[in-house]
DNA sequence: ATGAATGCAAAGACTTTGCACTACT
DNA sequence: AGTAGTGCAAAGTCTTTGCATTCAT
């Protein structure tokens, strides 16, 4: 069982959240990956979890989890992606466009500073540079 | 008539593009947009300019600026919006998700250094921070 | 026990596409 | 003149919603 998952569960369960089987396995799901996932990806390997789950279910959870801050909806052309958050503090999400996988890149203290200073509050921590990773460009040039 | 519109006509035209005049009124219309703008209101602008535009021409036009890397896409919740890029090199867009001004923030060397080196290259030079702005807080708080 | 949460299916919103027509170069 | 580009409407995709039913507390 991933350490995170059971975090969240713990945490959303204090929050008066009904820990039911199709949250677990969304829970579960997301915690699990390595890469952005779109809601029909979500819903495909929750399904593994629980056979049962629907998809209208896996968006409400998502949309549940972004409330709560545990989420962060990553957008690639028109599509919305969904990944977890590990870092707490405001950080990057390095997305690769091709094969999705993320990597999280601490901000540096002067990027915070500046913020602060234009006024500007985000409560999202996570800010989404969209590219293409070390790896899938290696092999573009193969 | 806006001069960055211009540049963007000369620079497409040069590329081989027709410049109709549907196309010259996505154009200055997003030259001109202080904020960032949904498909349908860049549509709805662009008809005081060219009544007969439709919104796939909309669509299309946007999809084309954007190839050229003109402009940019930003995700707020589920919904696309676009807006014009001025700042060349790599840079932070401050996206208020309350009145969707875009205040632009050059990016730090130190950034530009450490994406470099973790190898992720992206080839979009705006990064959106999506938040509150400061003027839309100050209303809030009264 | 009881109401929050679910699954299904229908509705809704946004975007893309096919095709005959228009208008840049 | 010739073809890139357009408008319209239809099709497609993703997301949300209504409602009877289920299940976690």
């Amino acid at each position: 069982m991933n350490k995170r998952a059971l975090e969240i569960k713990k945490s959303l369960s204090a929050a008066g959240y009904r820990l039911t089987k199709p949250r677990q396995a969304v829970i579960e799901v997301i915690a699990c990956a390595r890469r952005s996932l779109s809601p029909a990806e979500v819903l495909n390997r929750a399904r593994k979890r629980d056979p049962r789950i629907g998809l209208a279910t896996v968006y409400r959870t998502l949309e549940m989890l972004q409330r709560e801050g545990f989420l962060d909806r990553v957008g690639i052309g028109n599509q919305g992606y969904v990944l977890m958050c590990a870092e707490r503090g405001l950080h990057f999400h390095l997305v690769c466009e091709r094969c999705r996988t993320v990597t999280e890149l601490r901000a540096s203290r002067s990027l915070v500073h500046r913020l602060r200073q234009s006024g500007f509050i985000s409560h999202r921590s996570a800010i989404e540079i969209v590219g293409i990773c070390a790896r899938c460009r290696r092999k573009c040039a193969a």
